[in-house]
DNA sequence: CCACCTTTGTCCTGTGACTGGAGAAAGTCA
DNA sequence: TGACTTTCTCCAGTCACAGGACAAAGGTGG
């Protein structure tokens, strides 16, 4: 079961496998344009990298006005796995060498689990994934869990949501389980790199991406590149605090972000506010579904929920003030916001911008876009793809 | 007057020349050590070196237990400029092509007077040194000014308290006046570098580095380099909002962290304690001066004053809760504390760290200290040169 | 003071990476 | 069909660099 993907020898061939990933099949000439070498230099390189079966031919280039060049792509049985395991569910997407997603199963899950369950669960997905006839095997997979990891071990370090998981060596039980390689990082930073592979944060090179979800997270990325902090903690902005002496939040603190907004702040909100009869929309659903989640919010709010609305527009408030301080202390060129609260869309939206605009400086926020990550559910598990295809294309 | 200094024709040049730099003089042998060269490739370029005059010999190494070796070092009569230009006053230094300073002079200025008559007086200051023996001319300079700086270009941009300076071309300017290489960025970040190159943030490589003078601000380095953000104003942590609806800031906001505490804010709520008689210690040296400065309650304050402790107690929570949430969003390594204000000293290290402490993660303050500053004044125009030096030391 | 070892500096040759030109092959366009 | 393009292949020449051989200069132990 085990796939030996070969590896680029490298820098060029690196560079050249990055180039097909992200620009699908090209000529020989068009390769030729786009990497500073020689026409005989990169005929050795693409010709090794034929020899090793990364790359394939694949029939003759579109006419540029001469002769026709053959077509270069990558071997087409590659298949990458990304895998975002959150709070309460998993996702699981098999992909091809350039990342586009061939099959994505959502499963419902808690992660307090423990990790072997929930290994369990993400092994019989993408079991299923294969079973689908879209993969014959895995050669990379990258892994997303809700906490902070040391990324160059893979391993989550003191997971607050992630009782049991402190300290279980992720990358080294799944690369063994799935017989290939694996990478293991922060849900959030594989949101920001799938948004940045092929989401809204394409041109972007400094830029934040704040995942709301069951908790609130923030991926930092810098000159193109995930900055992770000295202990792989950066973007914990969940516990940040907006209120002196407020509200008491499961970290032990008071008055933190999360206590106030995330999903799991809402849903308890929402309950409240149906419970006390101030919304009738609200209690309605409630007594439909015994409990209420994020989603009940959003769809109330959509149909008018004068509550709902409130609930979102303080939540956005509130989450606007320590986007806007980080506005200030970052200077991004673009703020993302995704995760599982999106589906709150526009009115979030404008209460955040309002936020923003309003308290950090001209400088900061003159050509700041802050618009909705465009990937949805895919954004973390193309992350994981990618972030996993970028440690394979690079020199061994 | 214009000194055409040598550049390094390649990388390993670059590298020998800032290796010279940061390690002093060294025999071709400990070079060899500490680059990877072969003996008879780093003997081409150190030749090479010496050649263009960027370095000399030095006499005889230290015995290693064999033949010895000759010193090399950095050519004697090298001299960078470091300015550092304040609201209130500038400080220009030379130092040595070690970055070591020979000579510093402080005046007090005021930047609103514009950018013609600061470098009047910047320029004034820079031949006095110059008189004095300690340089024949300058081979670079590195300036840093209290605003956000386009920093490839070297102009402020939309500097809040630098009225007149707003898309001033000061690297062109003043590198027109002395006729030498100049490189222009934020005062903050300048700090950061100068601590990092010779200062207590030595060996960390993400780092945070805060300064409390006239405003507030906080540099940021990333991987040991600085990063200033989209549009050069990453850092511009003094307007953000500690309290709703709070006091009036300059900046049109209202509840700015720098109305609350800068040494702006605290001469003023100085003078106004004095005034209400609620500090006859405060009121005594405002009766003596006329007026009072961050200085005055640092001195009262080590006389016992309660008044002078309890505003700087209060300062530092309210600054120690936005560092808070800082280290939470970027989980720095270390977090250096430097400015005017350092000689607030411990009241005020211990009110931030208390703040830290107790609100971040443990995870992001487990090993993280919070310092001093230990280059004072000296951090700015130190950064200034190494600014400069790793311009000029890297490939043309 | 001498023989021997270590360190350092210099010279020189071999190797691998790479460039760029020549020319053949394959195609387009009028 | 002829002229022009583009692409591909081959090959010789250049350059950077490593690493060995050797000489020079110093230390160390007898």
């Amino acid at each position: 079961m085990r796939r030996m993907t070969a590896r680029p020898a490298n820098a060029h061939q690196a560079r050249l496998l990055r180039l097909l990933r992200d620009g699908g099949p090209n000529s020989r000439a068009q390769l030729g344009d786009q990497i500073d070498l020689s026409r005989s230099k990169l005929a050795v390189e693409v010709d090794r990298l034929l020899e090793t079966g990364l790359v394939v031919a694949d029939g003759l280039a579109a006419s540029r006005g001469g002769r026709r060049s053959h077509n270069i792509r990558l071997a087409p049985g590659l298949r990458f796995l990304g895998v975002d395991i959150g709070a309460t569910s998993v996702d699981v997407a098999v992909t091809n060498a350039e990342l586009e997603v061939l099959g994505h199963i959502t499963q419902p899950m808690d992660v307090r689990e423990g990790p072997v369950a929930v290994f369990e669960q993400v092994l019989a997905m993408a079991a299923k994934l294969k079973a689908s006839g879209l993969a014959e095997g895995f050669d990379g997979a990258g892994i997303g869990v809700p906490g902070p990891v040391r990324f160059p071990e893979g391993v989550p370090v003191a997971p607050p949501i992630m009782p049991g998981w402190d300290g279980f060596p992720v990358r080294e039980a799944l690369s063994q389980e799935l017989g290939c390689p694996v990478m293991v990082d922060n849900d959030v930073n594989l949101m920001a790199v799938g948004e940045q592979h092929a989401g809204v944060a394409r041109s972007a090179r400094d830029f934040l991406c704040v995942k709301i979800g069951t908790g609130i997270g923030c991926g930092i990325v810098v000159g193109g590149e995930v900055y992770r902090g000295t202990t792989g903690s950066a973007g914990d902005i969940g516990h940040i605090q907006v209120e002196p002496d407020g509200r008491q939040c499961a970290c032990g603190n008071r008055g933190c972000l999360e206590a106030y907004f995330s999903g799991a702040a809402l849903a308890r909100d929402a309950e409240e506010a149906a419970r006390d009869g101030r919304s009738p929309e609200l209690a309605g659903r409630l007594e439909a579904a015994g409990k209420l989640s994020a989603a009940d919010v959003a769809v109330a709010a959509a149909a008018g929920d004068g509550t709902s609305l409130d609930l979102i527009r303080d939540g956005g408030n509130r989450t606007g003030q320590v986007i806007a301080s980080l506005v200030s202390f970052f200077n991004p060129g673009l703020v993302v916001i995704g995760g599982g609260v999106t589906g709150l869309g526009h009115t979030l939206l404008a209460a955040l911008r309002t936020q923003v605009y309003r308290q950090s400086l001209p400088l900061a926020t003159g050509n700041l876009p802050i618009v909705l990550g465009e990937l949805g559910p895919a954004a973390g598990v193309i992350g994981g793809a990618r972030l996993i295809s970028d440690h394979l294309f690079s020199p061994a």
